[in-house]
DNA sequence: GATGACTGCCC
DNA sequence: ATTCTGC
DNA sequence: GCAGAATGGGCAGTCATC
């Protein structure tokens, strides 16, 4: 077949038919289009980007924020025919001080940004660009809207209270419960319709019947539209109970049909962006909160608001005791928010970046540069701010860790070509003298480290060796190694798995454990191989962990076999 | 209808 | 999700 | 301080195959 020239449009519209293609025979179909496509490519360039483009991996450093840039930029210089909006000359630019010039830009950028993390659709942005170019009004023609998800702000890792208490010095703050569950964005219009996004703006409505059912109940007579967000939970209607993230994943996703919803959930609110037909990401959190709090109404294990406590920096036993009755029922930790902007600030344009602003040292006593920008207490859409933090356990660096010993290696890809990633680790099984699979790991290795472990375990060297009768894994690395040494992990949760054997026998006949969320920390240089964690302490931990979550109930046995926590 | 590889999306 | 790196 | 990259466990859903 003759080559035909790709052309933008004609790969777009077979990336969508790929796309829409379902059903018996779909798996033909999309193979070739595939086939059709790479026919078509002239050189290595072309079929490069194709397959990244087909597996999702183009990774040439241009994604969301280049986008915006480029798009600013784009309208800065140029309109199409016929538009009637301002333009600046390149040569009115070019006379400009490099530091005015650079202020141009950001404008326009941080107004093309506000539009996208408000009204994420390049579909509406862009005609609304070619109309009207980069200008304030943007906002208003392509900003918040009901039905359309918006970007949803973001919260900063702390590593522990003491941390988070320094840097919000000065500061009212709330502390609230950070479930472990999933964020849930609710719309609800005049006519009561109801959309339901996730954290990554898929929607989401059909998997939530009965959050879609509870909406007039929890909407008070003087709410009519609204934006609203939460964690959803599953909960024991019975008991009121908070039950495992893994509980949750075990709902239907499709044609979910409310009557025969197994696991049921109560939406914890947190924030509310839009109410009436106002927008309300300009209003200080303490005032969303409020109107939250005032207007909408509980339903008993359905719908209620996120646990909080109030405080400043002078409260840390109180904020302590929070965290701890947090954890203690089964939240990954808390989230702590500014209540409001600060009293001297006159940084009253929220939608502007605050990253230039003056700063204000006076309002922010704590930092030794005393170089810190005013934290603010609206809702910045898509940015992953300090007036927002997060604390978990699992980031401190007092939690529970594990000393694993790795045993093979996979090649990585990209930028990790060259070395060994993902690495498997293992527990070893005093009884048996085997060692067992428990995780791969991927999260906290420097290059160096990469470098030096790559090193160690060459192909070819005695390091790396065939597969070894005594490690119990149901996979195949790419290389195994000479268990030898000792890595510290951390993690924040002990799973049950159906592909790891670490603990098999222990907690149940057919899957063993494995941990969410594992890091490497460091080499335990101290330790040698028969000093790394057993699968009985890995099966000890996890009954605790267990029990934890289980402690309220009254009589139940042990956590049995497999299932167990997911029958109900 | 059951099984298993694979995908897409939660965290 | 977490983490490291380069700008 | 931010953007980008490389990947973790594990679920329901999809499709091919037996």
């Amino acid at each position: 077949m003759k080559p035909r020239p790709l052309t933008v449009k004609g790969v777009y519209q077979s990336l969508q038919k790929i796309a829409i293609s379902k059903g018996t025979g779909s798996q033909e179909n999309k193979q070739r289009i595939v086939e059709k496509l790479l026919q078509d490519t002239r050189g290595a360039e072309e079929s490069r980007y194709i397959v990244r483009t087909l597996v999702q991996n183009l990774r040439i450093g241009a994604v969301k924020t280049t986008m915006l840039i480029a798009l600013a930029r784009a309208f800065l210089y140029s309109k199409p025919d016929g538009a009637d909006f301002a333009i600046r000359s390149q040569q009115e630019l070019a006379r400009l001080k490099k530091e005015d010039l650079a202020a141009v830009y950001n404008n326009a950028e941080e107004i093309v940004k506000a539009s996208y993390a408000r009204h994420p659709d390049y579909n509406d942005l862009i005609p609304c660009l070619l109309e009207i170019g980069v200008t304030e009004e943007l906002l208003v023609r392509c900003g918040l809207q009901l039905h359309i998800p918006l970007r949803p702000m973001l919260g900063s890792i702390t590593r522990d209270l003491s941390e988070m208490l320094t840097k919000l010095q000065g500061r009212d703050f709330t502390c609230e419960y950070k479930y472990d569950g999933q964020r849930a964005q609710v719309h609800c219009d005049e006519a009561g319709k109801v959309s339901i996004f996730s954290r990554h703006l898929e929607n989401m409505t059909e998997k939530y019947p009965d959050l879609v059912s509870l909406v007039p109940q929890i909407r008070g007579e003087s709410v009519s539209s609204f934006i609203l967000e939460g964690e959803v939970v599953a909960v024991d209607q019975g008991t009121g109970e908070l039950q495992a993230f893994q509980v949750l994943t075990n709902r239907a996703k499709k044609n979910v049909d409310i009557g025969t919803i197994k696991i049921n959930v109560c939406l914890f609110s947190f924030d509310l962006m839009y109410l009436n037909g106002t927008p309300l990401l300009d209003r200080s959190f303490r005032e969303r909160r409020e109107l939250i709090r005032s207007l909408f109404v509980e339903i008993p294990n359905r719908f209620t608001w996120v646990k909080s406590i109030d405080a400043t920096s002078a409260d840390s036993e109180a904020v302590l005791e929070f965290f701890k009755s947090a954890t203690d029922t089964k939240c990954e930790g808390i989230m702590v928010k500014v209540l409001d902007n600060a009293s001297k600030s006159n940084n009253l344009e929220p939608l502007e970046t605050p990253n230039n602003d003056i700063d204000k040292p006076e309002s922010n006593p704590n930092t030794k540069g005393g170089r810190r920008k005013a934290l603010l207490s609206t809702y910045e859409p898509d940015k992953r701010l300090e007036s927002w933090l997060k604390v978990k356990k699992d980031y401190s660096t007092s939690s529970e860790t594990l000393d694993l010993i790795p045993v093979g290696g996979w090649h990585g890809q990209g930028r990790k070509a060259k070395w060994w990633s993902p690495i498997l680790l293992a527990v070893r099984n005093p009884e048996t003298g085997s060692l067992e699979a428990v995780t791969k790991c991927m999260s906290g290795f420097t290059d160096k480290f990469y470098q030096a472990n790559k090193d160690k375990y060459t192909e070819g060297s005695a390091n790396v060796i065939s597969r070894p009768s005594y490690v119990e894994y149901y996979g195949e690395p790419d290389v195994w190694f000479e268990p030898q040494e000792v890595w510290e992990m951390a993690f924040a949760d002990i799973t049950l798995s159906p592909t790891y054997t670490a603990a098999i026998g222990l907690v149940s006949d057919e899957r063993g454990l494995s941990l969410r969320f594992p890091r490497f920390l460091r080499v335990r240089e101290d330790k040698s191989i028969d000093e790394a964690t057993t699968s009985d302490y890995l099966a000890l931990l996890w009954r605790k962990q267990f029990e934890r979550s289980q402690k309220e109930e009254s009589g139940p046995s042990a956590p049995d076999a497999g299932l167990g926590w997911q029958e109900e």
